[in-house]
DNA sequence: GTGTGTGAATGTTTTCACAGCG
DNA sequence: CGCTGTGAAAACATTCACACAC
């Protein structure tokens, strides 16, 4: 009586490249901050138990996620902490640094180019862009604002790869319809709107309101104290 | 879907309680977000469809997700945009505005009270602390700083609910646990360290770099530009 | 003993598919 | 018709529990 339309034969889905899931993915990069904290603290090795402690998760999630990608601790001693970084490193692509377009120099863009913890991580920001005439030419942070239209170019010359976006919520879409059509793949939105993208280019938010908003649901029933 | 009314006892609100999945609660903010750009292009109503369409998710998530909390929709028609608002509003606990404490005023502090979006959107920014006594006593965007000393007094009088804190990674474990004993119950961490805390607090974390990682992964593959 | 790596079991989230209403 | 609301099914993620290595 029912029969399906269009699915994905069993075979084919089977015979697909190990996808390591997503939310693995997004857990590496605070097992790299976990650890580097470690590291300062010249902590030679580490146990999931120990690592689990300090995030807040249980040891089996950090020792099923990293089997994702290999062997990398020894039975009764745990992790080498220098080796996983290392190797943490090279599986999110770390082990190299990143250029990073600014766009939109603004108050929220200048705070970014101010904020010195992108350079040091591994994220230089090389290049920064806005539309207003007044601010073109004019240099912040050690960079030359240039017009949006050389972004195309720039991207080209200086191998840029993530762009991060900081304009008025009115110029979003156009803006990372622009981006996109340069060839950016990975894009950081600080504005407070949504914005319609190709499913193969990747977007992060920072929106300290929105994650305001997702914590006072639980703060609204435990008022009455 | 029954709401709750009155006073229950704590067996029987424990055993009525419908759990909601944390990752539901995690999107309502993107929905009205969405919505609220709506109803500014003066959208009388919405579909599921539609609305899935611009947050890039499928319209069966949206109507389950909505479904946990009421019925909002009307069958052949969709969701009354400004209705669906005021009901998300109520949900989200966002029917009231909420003070929140700056803790660090340094320079990302600083650039969260120069921030112009906060207020608007329902977070009162009504208290700013630093330990460093060369702030204390100046003013930043209209606020005195404080000294972290009186915190909990802040907190009791103005009735704050929600710290945001902006200090050197090195502070960031003491002043949580400072900001945990004056009886806040979220954090919204600027900071890129994690940190202990109480599993009854609610904790978010604003890091770029971590953000960035998270997309690094995706880039490598397809490097060859 | 201690702690990893991992199939299998359990739990959670998403998607399907359709009854029923406007 | 078109679209919601929703049980049921499928997909996905986490946790368990234990063999095995140090």
């Amino acid at each position: 009586m029912v029969f399906l339309r269009g699915r994905l034969d069993p075979k084919a889905r089977t015979e697909m490249a190990t996808h390591i899931p997503e939310v693995v993915i997004l857990r590496l990069p605070s097992y790299l901050r976990a650890l580097t904290l470690l590291e300062e603290g010249n902590a030679g090795v580490v146990s999931s138990q120990e690592l689990g402690a300090r995030l807040q998760m249980t040891p089996a999630q950090i020792r099923k996620d990293l089997s994702y990608f290999g062997k990398f601790g020894k039975q009764g001693k745990g992790y080498n902490v220098s080796q996983l970084l290392g190797e943490l490193r090279q599986i999110l692509g770390l082990d190299r640094d990143w250029s990073v377009a600014l766009i939109g120099v603004g108050r929220v863009g200048k705070a970014i180019l101010d904020y010195g913890d992108l350079a040091p991580r591994g994220f230089q920001v090389v290049a920064a862009f806005d539309r207003d005439p007044e601010l073109i030419g004019k240099v912040v942070g050690g960079l030359v604002i240039q017009d949006i239209a050389d972004l195309a170019a720039t991207v080209k010359d200086r191998g840029i790869a993530i762009a991060i976006i900081a304009v008025p919520p009115s110029q979003v879409q156009q803006v990372i319809d622009c981006v996109v059509r340069c060839g950016i793949k990975a894009i950081l939105n600080y504005a407070p709107v949504a914005a319609q993208l190709p499913k193969d280019i990747r977007l992060r938010e920072i929106d300290p309101v929105l994650a305001m908003q997702t914590m006072t649901y639980y703060l609204k029933t435990l008022s009455s104290s």
